[in-house]
DNA sequence: TGAAAATTTTGACATCGCGTCAATAATTGA
DNA sequence: TCAATTATTGACGCGATGTCAAAATTTTCA
């Protein structure tokens, strides 16, 4: 019917609206300053009405993250898409790791809640669903990578390791150094001061090390990158833009 | 005086007892479940008596991550003091970062807690002090053996990297499958079935890239770090019982 | 159209946790 | 012994959660 239909449009509507309201609280003022009543005087509806959309506010965290975590399967979709080398592919993903979390540093901060034991358990299964889903979207894509960079020849991957045992690397490297220099206390103090640097040749020398080809010195990869980078960085703000104005 | 420092002492004691209590709960039913009356009830004191030793329940929990960092630290050094090559403390060191996730993980959950923003920037600058002292330690047990395997010329660093940017590629790798391990959604479902033995494998890639001396095959390297691994859980074991008896 | 039925919104309410602080109890010093 | 000092207590104000009966609004259908 198109009555039901256009109710159901207006409540996802102000769904949307809650998110809105609520995604700069939760980012710049935390969890615990996101309240269901300070969401509904924003918004100027009582609180029960916020209840009939979310059951408790860390619905409302993992719907954002799933908003998130949308935005990075499609950066990544945009870097494995490239017209270039399975290697190059593979350093554009890497890329948009960099991107996401340095240009989308909200959705980052807000994606790391999923991790939480207390939001994640008091949430519904559709939404953990949809995380799964979208982790394992994320996952694949990196990893047809890596199959074709196998299937080409480029590199072999000998029974030690499968194509998702492989990304797993990356990703934890990547994971882990975002989420250090985020939060380490005593990074800089230590006398890691750019760590994205070092990490990018950690990762070159990784792939180095499986021989995936074309090998590359870490001085033409840091040169490289950076170009890749520059490069692609249009391409990642066009995917931003059209993902927040949708 | 003696009086004073009577005093002193069982105040100590029952600060000790406070995070006795706490531990549990923060480890098992969260940090929301963590509250001041708990605590209180728990012990049979008054909640104000409580908040004589710690200005809010953050602290209780920096406190706790101080004596977990404490125990990593340890275990890092009894790795790094094994008499055996520079690669293979390096591996030792990986080992001792596998006991502690495995055999401590109520610590391991525990440290996770400084990283968030809320935890850290209520709590004190002393303890916040002692937290960077602890982690720049553990880095500088690593760095030190790898500064050794340079002056033994089993490694060679170029200009690119430092002993602490060179060590933070691990410290990313390894923290960053262990977060992953622990609280991805999709892991299994994606096909990463042994995330453990994946590390592995890159760690010895990675080490191996940078031409660290002896260069070990993937299978010969599972093999040694299995064997390490045994033949040194004991000491780990009895590092930790110490820790916990003290 | 209009009235009954269904649905949605509202905000008062019970409950719980935080952190404070004046009152009370215990300890110390002389 | 008693005044002074120090430690303990728990009631209190505040703010957040999640519920639910009452009120308001929308829909249905004669």
């Amino acid at each position: 019917m198109v009555e039901l239909s256009r109710k159901q449009r207006e409540m996802e509507r102000r769904t949307q609206e809650i998110l809105r309201v609520a995604k700069p609280i939760l980012v710049r003022e935390g969890f615990h300053a996101l309240s269901m009543d300070r969401v509904a005087a924003a918004m100027e509806y009582a609180k029960g009405t916020i209840y009939n959309h979310f059951p408790h506010k860390e619905e409302i965290v993992l719907a954002l993250a799933i908003e998130s975590m949308a935005l990075r399967r499609k950066l990544f979709h945009a870097a494995a898409a490239l017209d270039a080398p399975n290697r190059v592919r593979l350093m554009a993903i890497g890329c948009a790791c960099e991107f996401y979390t340095q240009h989308c540093s909200e959705d980052f901060a807000i994606e790391q809640w999923i991790r939480n034991v207390n939001v994640w358990d008091k949430s519904s299964a559709a939404r953990q669903d949809l995380i799964r889903r979208c982790e394992g979207e994320c996952v694949s894509i990196v990893s047809s990578v890596v199959h074709s960079g196998v299937a080409s020849g480029e590199l072999v991957l000998n029974q030690a390791l499968t194509a998702e045992e492989f990304v797993f690397g990356f990703w934890a490297i990547t994971f882990g150094s975002q989420i250090l220099t985020a939060s380490s206390p005593s990074l800089a103090a230590v006398g890691i001061l750019d760590p994205r640097r070092a990490i990018r040749i950690h990762c070159c020398t990784l792939l180095n090390g499986y021989r995936w080809q074309p090998i590359m010195e870490t001085d033409e990869y840091l040169t490289r990158v950076d170009e890749l980078s520059t490069s692609i960085q249009s391409e990642f703000d066009r995917v931003r833009v059209e993902h927040y104005t949708a």
